[in-house]
DNA sequence: GTGGTCTAGACCACA
DNA sequence: GTGGTCTAGACCACA
């Protein structure tokens, strides 16, 4: 699992944003299934030579948000998402590519244009 | 023109940037002219209820990429965009588009369920 | 005597202070009585799934404080109180109670919201 | 608005939580109004003489939960709370009363009982 | 000035 | 072994 892993120090995003929103799309895309284990904090440190402090906050933001699920002493693992409760990957885009419709709007595009580019990036 | 500049300070996006987009967009829509003036920062800083700093933090930076042109003591107006120079709507949306289609690859979405995402958020 | 005791790993309660709490209560309450033995270490430890290190930290306890009482060779059983020593339930309730007592004063209610709170949640 | 917080290091709830709870509380109880504005993190570090970087802990939470609310550049304030998203004392303490009532119940007290040992304790 | 991020290093509770 | 907490100190973005 720490192959899936990879971060940028030297993006403007912080690392632990960038590890947060990694975990996230694993665990919605089912790459990360219930009740699957993640490595130690120190591992997934030590992987991607950063701080330990700089994994644990991005997992104890994964934890409050109800993603994974700590038990004294043994390791993290994904917690069980309830159907109601489970975020599809539609969802999760939502804020983003609502944002980007609106700024394409603003530039005076129509869904049309839109869509040619989406074409096109999409390769 | 005030009046369509507009910012939202509890954003996470600094309110600099934020209003750098505002007027790359007014640019690039045709909006803003070539050879439109802009009001003064301490106008827009009013308006707005931001620090001038700020404002001027955002012109400096289109003064820097060639939206904007300062004369010797002038307003600060509209640069002229040879057709060559000129951005369109397209290239400007690319590097967000790009980015979020990686993620909706990283999601295991098809290029199909993006379009549907998009026509639905499009309305 | 071992359905009377259960553990939840994920609550954020230590597991050896989960399980002194309830053998406690038993005592107190007298469901466990004086000279009742109890279950082995390696007993309790499989029934309720948790390492033994933490049932014998959570047992230790109990002797050190003189609710249960090891006699050589033998089970663990509940050591006799003297009507003296003997806890009452109100005895063990109130370092919780106080805590909750200056929570709710803090929070500016009075003795009479507090009592109608109790009375609702007692059902 | 320093002299309403205070933090015992060397009780077991660590001093973040400590902190958060406290804030949580001065909301609650509208000793902090929306809007009213909270000391620096420095400021408030200094006080009570512990890292800033605990404080700003606590807050980040308080953020995250939606009671305080950053403004770039600016100090921050309490969030405005919706009539719904508003809690109420009552609710705030629910949980805590819920479990007390159980672990009374389990040794044997009546609710009487229970309102009896409230009035003496809360003196 | 403000807060945000990151590191290194220490110490502790828990299982 | 695991994670949680705290500190000191550095550096940066923002207004």
């Amino acid at each position: 699992m720490l192959e899936l892993l990879n971060v940028n120090p030297s993006s403007g995003e912080p690392i632990y944003r960038q590890l947060h929103e990694q975990i996230v799309r694993l665990i919605v895309s089912g790459q990360l299934a219930e009740d699957d284990v993640l490595p130690s904090v120190r591992q997934i440190a030590e992987a991607l030579a950063v701080n330990p402090m700089t994994v644990s906050r991005a997992i104890q933001q994964l934890v409050d948000q109800g993603y994974l699920e700590r038990r004294r002493g043994q390791a993290t693992r994904v917690a069980p998402r309830g159907e109601a409760g489970a975020t599809s990957a539609a969802e999760l885009l939502t804020p983003k590519l609502t944002e980007l419709i609106a700024e394409a709007r603003q530039l005076g595009m129509t869904h049309h244009e839109l869509e040619i580019l989406l074409k096109k990036l999409w390769q």
